[in-house]
DNA sequence: CCGTATCCGAAATGATACTG
DNA sequence: CAGTATCATTTCGGATACGG
């Protein structure tokens, strides 16, 4: 069997994917891909924190009216959320009435960064999805 | 690229964020960022895509082996999801004992491209994040 | 305005038992 | 082996009330 470049491609892939898990890699207490990754992969804080890449600060009410369908409670859980894991800084003005101000720290950015990879390619790849869901359905 | 990267890196993240929600990009029916990406948003996803992308054809029980915690039936929820959307494809061997077999389509390895990127940055800032807890911690 | 606290129903997930 | 079905439980998320 001949060696075509797709295969080539596919062991690079496989490759990588074991990279990432491998132990010498992570610390010994957790695995980062996990234990991080586990933490960003809900759609409220993807959609938060596309949300703030929008702009380059954004008030609470203002979020929650960018971020479509979100709670307050749950714009609050999620911020904290982000807040503790250093993507998300916080600023509270002592005024009446009260403004807060949040916004993408650097490490934030860099991960917006991979979640707008992450958003182009669902835009691009709308319609297959759209034929495959299709397809799908008239097999059932 | 004659301009650097980090000048005008805001902006230009702020650009392709507002680019990706505006309206001619998706159909009229629905967001494909909120639709698409809402579907894959899930770690139980995004951990079956990786461990997918780390062999060329896995069995069920292997695969329920791979990712770490999960559950038959989540395992079971989370392929059908995949396979409705286009990104899993499945084959059943009529054997005794029966064999069934799942594999990125294309659209999955494509997707995965993108997934690699998340879990890099994960392990990545792994150390970033982890002070950022503390930190957080401390202000308490 | 920007939250927190509480309650409650709904949805996601896990555990277990069973089947072709 | 690879599920399905059922039930129990946990978690999520919305609604409401209240406070700084």
């Amino acid at each position: 069997m001949a060696v075509t470049k797709d295969d080539n491609q596919y062991l690079d892939i496989e490759e990588r994917v074991n990279k990432i898990f491998s132990p010498e890699r992570g610390s010994m207490q957790f695995c980062p891909v996990k234990d991080i990754l586990g933490h960003f992969a809900d759609k409220w804080s993807i959609f938060t924190i596309l949300a703030l890449g929008k702009r380059e600060k954004v008030r609470f009410n203002e979020l929650k009216e960018m971020v479509e369908g979100i709670s307050q409670r749950m714009l609050t859980v999620t911020l904290r959320s982000l807040e503790e894991n250093g993507i998300v800084a916080r600023k509270m003005y002592q005024e009446i009435p009260p403004r807060v101000e949040y916004w993408l720290t650097p490490l934030g950015r860099s991960l917006l960064e991979k979640i707008l990879e992450l958003a182009n390619w669902s835009s691009t790849n709308m319609d297959a999805i759209v034929a495959a869901r299709k397809q799908f359905a008239k097999k059932q």
